[in-house]
DNA sequence: ACAAAAGTGTTGGGCTTACACCCATGT
DNA sequence: ACATGGGTGTAAGCCCAACACTTTTGT
């Protein structure tokens, strides 16, 4: 009748054209749930001990048994913050989805959180929430194809994401090393709305 | 530390081109989770008592706090069976999706679900869980039609749904009163899987 | 001058949508 | 004979995928 519950935060970022997923002690950073709180509220408070001063997005992903402690069960979500974002003394326990430590249990959390922001970054404007406020449109298209695992065709690319017209170019321009400079883009609205992107 | 978890089951089907949901005594079906089980054999046994001698597809939609049982939190699966699968004493507390009772406090859920099973139709075949083994293409349609809250071109319909092939023709008839008698069609496979139909 | 990334159009094929009539049966 | 639902094809427009070169800057 009575259970052990407990919040864990798959929180994932794009770093170097890779996804990253924070990973603590080979294991998601995770708070028991105290009886009595509610969900929202515990949650708000679990998300800003992990990440202060910031304001990721959350998304609940699933609930499941806890697959070490067992009789405790998980309920998990997702994060989502630009890399910039991440406090630094985090940055080091961000881990590629691809090359997960030996001995890590909660695999297919990470995965199913992979296929999860995949199918969000498709249908939705989400991806707004892994990018600083200006960008350029190589950028985003940089973060598409880490999460996608594909490379994408620049023309149809660009194409497709400005006749969504969810973003719009400010005039300034930003350059990287010896090379044209980019266009910087804004995100018109930054709430998540549900619109076929790929 | 410790908290009290229910699993609590949305019950939907389709009956006379209706969406329909279990509601009993103003709530959806609900039962504690006891401590040491783990959550998919607990769902397994709940479900087989509300619902004894089918099986029905079970997914799981979220985890919320009760918001009847303050301090409770509820894990929610949704649950799908063809109408004349349906226990008998259950088929009178199955309510329209757009009739739910007053006073019932859940409706968030269940809108949430109806969401979920219209997004589940358009992109997976799931479809087959609200069908008997056999049926004809009118009665694909109008589950369709139904889930979606729209009609839909027949003749787009039938050819559409027979180029993804997942259906085949048993050579049978179905009469329905006086009309041409239908063909009976049976899903080649019986397993959900990820194909964009509408 | 060259290296690097930015930026830009067209075409073909496939998919979606709209649309109307004849067929087989029961009454 | 008529009412009922079953069954069928085509054409137009839209969207997607494939594809290569010029521009602007730093070194």
């Amino acid at each position: 009748m009575v259970h052990t519950v407990h919040l864990t935060v798959v929180l994932m970022s794009v770093r170097d054209n890779e996804l990253v997923v924070l990973i603590n002690n080979n294991r998601l950073p995770s708070q028991p749930h105290a009886e009595g709180q509610n969900l929202d509220s515990a949650l708000k408070t679990f998300v800003s001990y992990v990440l202060p001063n910031t304001s990721p997005y959350v998304e609940q992903l699933f609930t499941t048994d806890d697959p070490v402690e067992i009789g405790s069960i998980l309920v998990v979500y997702f994060a989502l913050l630009p890399y910039e974002q991440i406090p630094s003394q985090l940055k080091k326990s961000m881990r590629s989805v691809h090359a997960l430590p030996g001995g890590f249990i909660e695999k297919n959390i990470v995965n199913y959180a992979t296929q999860r922001l995949r199918w969000k970054v498709e249908y939705t404007n989400v991806v707004y929430n892994l990018l600083p406020k200006e960008f350029t449109l190589s950028e985003l298209q940089h973060i598409y194809e880490a999460i996608l695992g594909r490379l994408l065709d620049k023309r149809n690319f660009r194409k497709k994401f400005l006749s969504l017209s969810m973003v719009k170019d400010t005039g300034k321009k930003k350059i990287f090393g010896r090379a044209r400079p980019a266009s910087v883009y804004v995100f018109k609205k930054r709430e998540v709305s549900i619109i076929e992107i790929l």
